[in-house]
RNA sequence: GGUCCUAUCGUCUAGAGGCCCAGGACGUUGCCCUCUCAAGGCAGAAACGAGAGUUCAAAUCUCUCUAGGACCA
């Protein structure tokens, strides 16, 4: 039988969820879905300084809003530190890591001394012969590297790729506090966690030797290791604050939808032929490795924005109007979730939108008791013709015998044409006595949504305020 | 500085020697549709980093260079 393929992804709490971070879950949830295997959320909280409870929420609740459901964990190494004590004293006995007494000073001074006669500054392995143990001075714990050879990392994304060992030096694993370093711990929790494969950011590419020289050293047998290239910002340097939101949580706040996060990620480095939406079943289905690309991708805002759109056009009224919620709470906009014709409203305009704070912000004249008018607009638009013109229309409607799509599209259309004009030429300045702006949906399905009383009311102000403006210029 | 990785339109990518004077997507330009804005439809501009080699044939293989990135300090 085939030993169940188990993956994990190992954040340390110490920011939120970044993208880059999601990504890398993401291609571990995806492969071991795939391959109907376990995913394992690990914290590495090995840095108490810097991790902390929020940022583990954070992780939690952004994998967690992604879709991307863990089957063990959160495993924590802060509580872990006796198993990694273990495995030093186990290095220790087997003859494979020995005592460094070195002092910070010292090998500063190496160091300097080996870059000025151009040799490499890697530790000089003075301890590592040494059989004394002085009792009163501080130490670190390193691993005896090999002296000679080379080690090969099979990758699957990147081939194979081999390690001269002579540059790998007698690395650190326990520090002088006793705290264990990263390729130690790393190596001890994937392997009592059963991981079979290393799904990471290739920024580790260059420490799996290391990783390597430990599975050997405890007899273990290596993991797959898939190295991911990592993104990008706009001037090619890893994504980073600067770059703008890189926060998974940020952009749930601007109003992207989690799929369409998930969509825009997986084409960041892995593609399947020329498809670019797909259904999280579809990508499950699809992944391997094969797929993913060597290169570091740039971060794309657009295209993100517009998978965006495309994943808002195809949730339902009653889905969008849950989802935006807390934004029309956060404008103070009262709603009811069975107002039959805030869904309607909900379809208009979904199509214009491109994430739930748009949608929301577009939706802004069927909330607010009075509009305001987009002011060049109004100096383009509300003159005394077009007045006069409002006018007719507004005593048009007030006939019809009810306030629906088709009457009023029948009265303002037919006023138009009696009046020579263009739809057009009515629609615009009317259009902006009803939502204060020059884009919105369709004009008559936007009256009918409003209704009859609004609209007049409306309309009535816009006359005012017209006339108000024709006075005060004379 | 050392080691390692990478290199196709502005961006994400397809391409695993002839199907490629390089395909798709976002963005962009023009046109159509049209009450505005979107959406949609149609059309266009836009790339194999450079140089050697291998081969009848190279985006695809090899080497060098260049450029970017990551890691270690």
């Amino acid at each position: 039988m085939v030993s169940e393929v188990r993956v994990r992804f190992a954040p340390s709490p110490t920011g939120y969820l970044h993208i880059g971070g999601a990504r890398t879950a993401l291609f571990n949830y995806l492969f071991a879905r795939h391959n109907n295997g376990k995913f394992v959320l690990r914290i590495e909280d090995t840095d108490r300084e810097r991790s902390t409870q929020a940022s583990v929420d954070a992780i939690v609740e952004g994998l967690t809003w992604l879709g991307l459901g863990w089957d063990e964990g959160p495993f924590y190494q802060s509580g872990r530190t006796e198993l990694y004590r273990d495995h030093v004293d186990r290095l220790l006995d087997k003859g494979r890591a020995y005592r460094c007494y070195c002092t910070p000073e010292e090998l500063e001074l190496k160091r300097t001394r080996a870059l000025a006669e151009k040799r490499k500054p890697i530790y000089d392995r003075t301890c590592r012969e040494r059989s004394d143990h002085p009792a009163d001075r501080p130490y670190v714990i390193r691993f005896k590297s090999p002296l000679y050879g080379t080690t090969a990392v099979r990758d699957m994304v990147k081939g194979t790729v081999v390690f001269n060992n002579e540059e790998i030096e007698d690395f650190v694993i326990l520090r002088s506090d006793g705290s264990p370093t990263y390729n130690f711990v790393v190596v001890v929790d994937d392997v009592d966690m059963r991981i079979t494969h290393v799904i990471r950011g290739d920024d580790h590419l260059n420490n799996t030797p290391k990783q390597i020289f430990l599975y050997n050293a405890f007899d273990y047998t290596l993991p797959l290791f898939a190295h991911i290239p990592l993104i990008h910002g706009t001037d090619k340097a890893r994504l980073s604050k600067r770059h703008g939101a890189t926060s998974v949580e940020e952009y749930k706040r601007q109003g992207y939808l989690p799929e369409a996060l998930v969509n825009y990620l997986v084409r960041l480095g892995w593609s399947s032929g020329d498809k670019e939406v797909f259904a999280m079943q579809e990508m499950i289905d699809g992944f391997s490795f094969e797929g993913v690309s060597k290169s570091a991708a740039v971060f794309n805002p657009e295209k993100l924005l517009w998978l965006n759109a495309t994943y808002v056009r195809e949730k339902s009224a009653a889905q969008l109007l849950a989802m935006i919620e807390p934004f029309l709470k956060e404008r103070g906009w009262q709603y009811n979730s069975q107002d039959a014709k805030l869904l309607k409203l909900i379809d208009e305009t979904k199509i214009r939108a491109r994430t739930l704070a748009e949608l929301s912000d577009m939706m802004g004249y069927y909330f607010k008791e009075t509009v305001e008018y987009d002011q060049r607009a109004a100096n383009r638009l509300f003159t005394a013709d077009s007045a006069m013109h409002i006018e007719h229309v507004l005593s048009r409607l007030s006939l019809l015998n009810t306030f629906s799509r088709e009457g009023i599209e029948h009265a303002i259309k037919g006023y138009a044409s009696e009046a020579g004009l263009k739809l057009g030429d009515i629609a615009q300045p009317l259009r902006l006595a009803v939502t204060g702006g020059t884009v919105s949906p369709g004009l008559f399905e936007i009256m009918e949504i409003l209704g009859r009383g609004v609209v007049l009311k409306r309309i009535q102000a816009a006359l005012q305020y017209i006339s108000k403006g024709i006075v005060a210029e004379t």
